[in-house]
DNA sequence: ACGTTTGCCTGCTAGC
DNA sequence: TGCTAGCAGGCAAACG
């Protein structure tokens, strides 16, 4: 379940292979892979072909690589989300096909010669989109990965993520303050903060003792930066880690899992001691999903 | 056969 | 009356 651990490490594996090169080649193998493309998958393939990447930029759970545009206006980025599986493996030229890959596509590097770059996804809730570039709201580089003032505009309503230097704490308090719903979920809600999913948004509440059904209107001032500051401890510990893999949904660009799946201290442990207090972690259903969370010192309100 | 997982969309309400 | 923000529920798809 890539969340952005796990994206921001597809991103950094991405760079240095795609920087430079040119897309030679684009494979559309399932369509159902562009989704989020505006046109044809011939238009997707035409306005690939022959483009140089400039940049491989993230911004939340959002991926784009930057498209050189002497001549197009407004700039454009090939966009992708993997959503629940998907997966960007760079692999040789001509390598054999991978399973559920959708997409393909050939690259030239000046450097590095060919390589395949793949887009695999098992439950297709991923996607891949050329799209164009906006300016960013704030005027700050648009993500992680490239210093431009850009974001690809299907990412444009997207919040910042908070390991973004661009990130804005005392907004993101304000946020929570306008909102009676649970805390999990506004957590959850991509346009109050990006990069937190169900794994991390359980993590952090739990560092932070708090209740994942506490209304977020009602965390104090001090919660609210204890909750952040765990946020992003969580968030750096997995990336440092190579992010969360429960089995091989989730691989970096060369197929390998992460470690931080041996880190989690409420996720997917219902029934274990809590690390913390040794009480039993619980699981509830919440939003079509679950929460993990220790009843003992996680009490609500 | 059903539960599991994700972001996003839809339709509703409240408030200015 | 019309707009926006917040809110909750439900959807898509594949696999075990």
């Amino acid at each position: 379940m890539p969340e952005l651990p796990e994206v921001e490490v597809v991103r950094a594996g991405l760079e240095p292979a795609v920087v430079g090169s040119t897309i030679a080649g684009v494979e559309v193998l399932d369509g159902r892979a562009l989704t989020r493309h505006v046109g044809s998958h011939d238009d997707f393939t035409a306005r690939l072909s022959g483009r140089a990447v400039t940049a491989a930029v993230r911004r939340g759970k959002f991926l784009w690589l930057l498209l050189e545009s002497a001549a197009i206006e407004p700039a454009e980025a090939l966009i992708g989300h993997l959503g629940m599986s998907g997966q960007l493996l760079l692999r040789a030229p001509g390598a054999p096909r991978e399973r559920h890959e959708r997409v393909r596509l050939a690259i030239d590097h000046p450097a590095h010669g060919e390589l395949a770059v793949v887009f695999a996804d098992q439950r297709t809730f991923g996607s891949l989109a050329v799209d164009a570039l906006v300016p960013t709201a704030d005027g700050a580089p648009g993500g992680w990965g490239s210093d431009a003032p850009l974001v690809a505009s299907q990412a444009a309503h997207i919040a910042r993520d908070p390991l973004d230097p661009a990130f804005d704490d005392a907004a993101f308090a304000r946020g929570l303050g306008r909102r009676a719903s649970a805390i999990k979920r506004v957590l959850l809600d991509q346009t109050v903060v990006s990069g937190i999913g169900n794994i991390y948004a359980d993590e952090a509440l739990w560092a932070a003792r708090i209740h994942p059904e506490t209304p977020a209107s009602a965390l104090s001032t001090r919660a609210v930066r204890t909750l952040l500051v765990e946020i992003r401890a969580v968030l750096q510990k997995a990336l440092a880690e190579g992010g969360t893999s429960f089995d091989a949904q989730y691989v970096n660009v060369n197929g390998q899992a992460g470690y931080f799946a041996h880190s989690l201290n409420a996720y997917g442990r219902h029934g274990q001691p809590c690390p913390r207090c040794g009480g039993a972690i619980r699981r509830e259903a919440f939003m079509n999903r679950s929460s993990h969370y220790c009843p003992r010192c996680q009490r609500k309100r």
